[in-house]
Formats: C-alpha cells, structure tokens, sequence
DNA sequence: TCATTATGGTAAGATAAACTTATGAATGCG
DNA sequence: CGCATTCATAAGTTTATCTTACCATAATGA
C-alpha cells in the first residue's frame, strides 16, 4: 500500500492535460515549464504509469490520462472555490437545501427574499429533488420531506402535518352554482393528481370521497390527470377544475381570493412534512435560522386563517 | 488577486478538522504533529482568518471552517480516489451512463452483463434521470434520451425512432374475445401514461386512436393512469389492462409470447432516441465501445421482428 | 496528590521537494 | 532557411516542509 503522490504532482497533471500544454500549465501555476516537466515525471513515476505520450514534442494525454481528468478538474475546483471562499474578505454563509419539486417551483422561491432579508446575504442553492436523498454527495444542510426519514447522523424533526382541500376559482364555483354537499363536487369536472410511487399514500378524490362517506363510482375518474401538486394548483387556477390540493401550496391563492373552497372539508394527510438536517450541518448559524424560518413560515401557509 | 493557499496546508487542515486533532491528522499524513500545526498555521496567516478557536490546548473548528470542511473533505476523496485509481496496476475502466429512469429499472441493468461480457471489467455507473442532464457537474460519459439535445462540446446522434404498440397479456386478449378492428380496443380496459412535462408529445391512446380515424369519447379516460412507461408494462404484464407501450420496453416480452398485440398497428414517435456524448469523453475506448454497443440494443429492441 | 500521558505551540536546524536557469533537440511557420 | 515554440534533461538553488527538542496545559488514574 504505497503512498499516495504528492498533491502538487497531480495538480501539475491536471493543468497540463486541461490546458493541453505543459507551458500553459506552467504559465497558470506561476512557475517555469520545466517545473512542470518534472513534477509530472515524477508522478509518472510515481503512479507507474505514463500519463502523456510524447510524439514530437508535443504530448497527448494517454487513455489513463483522459479517464481521470475530468475528475480531478472538478475536485481541485472544488478545492480551489474553498481556498478562494477563505480568502474572501467577509465570508458569505453558504446553504444547500433541498425541497420537493413541487416546493422548489413556487412556494420556496417566492418566500426566499424574505429570508434573505431577515438574515442577510447569503449564496443559497435550492434543489428540487424526491426521496432518497444524497444529503453527503450533493452536500446538502436540511431538507423538507413529506414523511420522516430517519438516518444516523440526521436530525429529523416534524413540523406540521397538512391536509388536502377542494379548491377551484370563484367563477367556476359560481358556474356550476353553490353546493348543497360534498355529493355536488361529483358533477363538477375534477382534477386529480398522481402522486408517482414517491408519495403514494396521498389522498386521491376517491379516499376524499370515502372520508366523506360517499362512494365514488368509476365516474370519479374522468376528468384531468397531473402528476404534481403544482401542476394540479395550476390547472385549478386556470379554472378547469376543482384540485385537490395541500394547504401548503393552496393557501396564499384562497387568502387571495384567487381560490376559494367549494366545501370546508378537508383530509389530514397521514404524515407530517419534517425537516431532516445531517448533524455536521446543525450547529451552523445560517442553518439553524434557515431551519426556524422555513418551520415557521410551512405552519403558517398551512394553518393559513384562510384555510380554518 | 492574491495566490491561492498550496494544497498542501489545505490538506493538512482538512484532516486535522475531520479527525478533530491535530495528532490524529499528522498520523494520518505521516508526518510529525508539529507539522500540522506549523501547516495550519500557515493557512490561518495566509487566508487572514482563525480556522481553529484555540481553547485549552484543545482546537475546535470556527464557524468559517466549519462551513467549509464538507466541501474539502469531499474534494481531496475524489483526488484521493483518482490518485488510488492511477497507482493501481491495471486501471479499470469508468464509465457514467445517464438514461431516463424508465430505462434504468430494468432494460439496461437486463442488458449490462452482455456489454461487460464483450468488453471485459468496467465500473459502470447507471443514473436514472430526466432532462436537462448536468453533464459537467455529474461527469456523464453518455447520455441516451428521447429527442435531441444539441450543446456545445458535444456530440448527438440519433439512433432509431420507436413507436408504440397497443400491447396485453394473451389471457386478458382471450377473455374479450378476438378484436375485428381498433375501434372493439374501447371497450377494454386502457392503461394510460402521463408522461409528465418531460415528453409532453409522446403519444397518447386519445392520439392513437385518432391516428386510426376513430374519435374516442371521453370514456377513454377510464382506467388505469400512470406516470412511467415502466409502471405501465408493468401493469399490461399483470393483465390488468391494454397498455401503449414503446417498442424498446415491449420487445422482450412480446418476444417470449407474455404480452401479445391484439392490434398490429403501431403509432411513430415524433423524435427519435438520441446518444449523447461529451466531446471529452468521445475518444474514450470504453465510451466508443458502449456507445455501439447501446446504439445496436436499441435498434434491435426497436426493430424487433416480433413487432413487425 | 503527583506522576503519566495526552494535547498543541514554538524554535532551530535538516532535508527533500520544488523551482530556476541553461541547454539541447524536435517541430512548425513565415 | 531563420526564428519561435515545444518539451526534456542536467545542474544548482531555494524554500516549503519536516523533524527534533522542548515547553505549557489539561485530563487520567494510581
């Protein structure tokens, strides 16, 4: 189990076979061409292995050497936009966070600056993205998950526990004239969400119809099909339908006026939303604000007045 | 533009900081703990902040360094690992193939042993995923999708057009009796997809049947809707409906006699499956081998003579 | 309590890695 | 051809890195 080769070697390599010349690379580490000739000599022999083929003074990489480069590219970037991040004057707070895609659209975006506001600068990525989560690989601070997912070294904590509400625009309910009972939303034109195998449990406007005590026939069916909450908010927003739609994401168009519930019925889903963090991450000053704000701002979409 | 700190102080704090000790880092490296801390100290002078609050002789990592570790961590394993990949003797090759997710459950995996049968060991690395591909970031050597997707530095070709096919198992066929024409396929169950926004323009049974001049009413929307092409072969193998189901996912089965096609009549897609490669990766021997390879296994899917 | 053993910091000197300069050979270009 | 550019090699220098030695502090345990 030899010794790894010097990191200076493989960073020579890597700005020789980038730039695809040794004087280049010379150039852009500040040293001379012959610096580089040797210290890639060195890691050939180091590595056992030649990296360049060198035909008439001129060298291209080999089949080893093109496998790795792209490789180590990426991660001495990486390096380098740490050693550059540490340089900075005042350092700006770095935060990932991952979002359902149907958060990550809208709701998340749109809340964003009003935390960038309370907290000040800071280089925040949002990735929209479904369970599992890569939280080492993608390096990810929190996550907002339906459902709790534990893991070691991850603190996952329940926020609140959301429900689904009928809503359509106020002209459609007004076209097909005040409701009587929840029976009345089957003549209506329905828009129904398939959730895909990541949340599966969801409540569908058959379990909505079975909580209210009506069995649905096949009728129940027709109408549109989306596979995302957002989509479904969408369309009902377009006034083609009533949506089935959680609180989260239905409840700044009903405080609006945009939607409004036919019928003040709504289903609990069966898990809460939760907020999982990896413990490296939990002491940091930009995620525990992040972690307060995002809690408090998911209770109130969904415990929304508009929504009782 | 100051010059960055040299990898090697970096180094040095990365592992003092993973390992919370400056001695657990300086046997780590082999080199004496005096060393680390001169090496620490180096980059603190350098950078012009603490890394490590000194209180009692025992060091804890700064809020800025605590910010930054992941990130370095994560950059010096993949330098590491290449650096491993180099010393050992024969080099296996690295491979990154990116499908859409349908192809990944279970056409490509099938495939695999085959590829690695003719082309000897490799590490291959399937992912799942939709458009838009981060190439760059996630270092695919290939990418194979629905449509073409034309970047710079790289090179895309399209490898065949598939079309879909009305397919069931001969049981569920024989049970609704033989069909004279398309239009006797109404009064079975249909399993839908929805494709999402990803290839909004595949085809639906809406689309097939006005290809075939018959204007479905709205009862085709009963039935079974799913969200994956995967899930719907699925359900067509379990006999619970007539899928419409491309080429490439049908053959095989249609193939061994488990699903058959009550109709001959098959709907073109509107754009062919396309190969994407990177320019960097387009010389590699094994991506030049997967990629005739995976052209041939598609167009032999595709052009299946079970579905002539 | 008082060694014992750990931690990290500092100073001085040693060593080896990294670098420069100088030179040569091969190539391409005007 | 003459000139610029490329990489390789050799010799000598610089300096980053490392070791050794020693100190201070704190926790551990007999």
């Amino acid at each position: 189990m030899n010794a790894l080769p010097s990191l200076r070697t493989l960073q020579a390599f890597e700005a020789a076979a980038r730039t695809g010349s040794f004087a280049a690379a010379a150039r852009e580490l500040s040293i001379s061409p012959a610096a580089v000739s040797q210290l890639i000599a060195t890691l050939e022999d180091h590595v056992g292995r030649k990296l360049f083929h060198r035909i008439n003074r001129r060298s291209v990489l080999t089949e080893a050497g093109r496998e790795v480069l792209p490789r180590l590219t990426l991660a001495f970037e990486e390096v380098n936009g740490v050693a550059r991040s540490l340089m900075g004057g005042a350092q700006r707070a770095r935060l990932v966070v991952s979002v359902p895609s149907s958060v990550a659209t809208s709701w998340l975006p749109q809340r964003l600056p009003d935390f960038i506001g309370l907290h000040g600068e800071a280089d925040i990525f949002v990735r929209g993205e479904e369970e599992p989560i890569a939280f080492e690989r993608d390096l990810i601070d929190i996550r907002l998950s339906y459902g709790r997912f534990d893991q070691r070294d991850h603190d996952a904590e329940p926020i609140v526990t959301d429900a689904v509400h009928p809503v359509c625009t106020p002209a459609l309910l007004k076209k097909h004239g005040p409701l009587r009972d929840a029976r009345d939303l089957l003549a209506m034109p329905l828009i129904h969400t398939d959730w895909g195998p990541a949340a599966a449990a969801f409540p569908s406007w058959r379990g909505w119809f079975e909580a209210m005590s009506i069995a649905p026939g096949r009728e129940i069916q027709r109408g549109l099909t989306v596979n995302s909450s957002a989509a479904a908010l969408d369309l009902a927003l377009a006034g083609l339908g009533i949506a089935l739609c959680q609180g989260l994401f239905a409840a700044e168009a009903v405080e609006q006026g945009r939607l409004v519930r036919p019928i003040g019925r709504a289903l609990e889903l069966n898990q809460p939303y939760c907020l999982t963090v990896p413990l490296r991450s939990a002491r940091r000053a930009v995620v525990m604000a992040f972690r307060g704000w995002f809690a408090v701002e998911c209770v109130k979409s969904v415990n929304s007045p508009a929504l009782a």
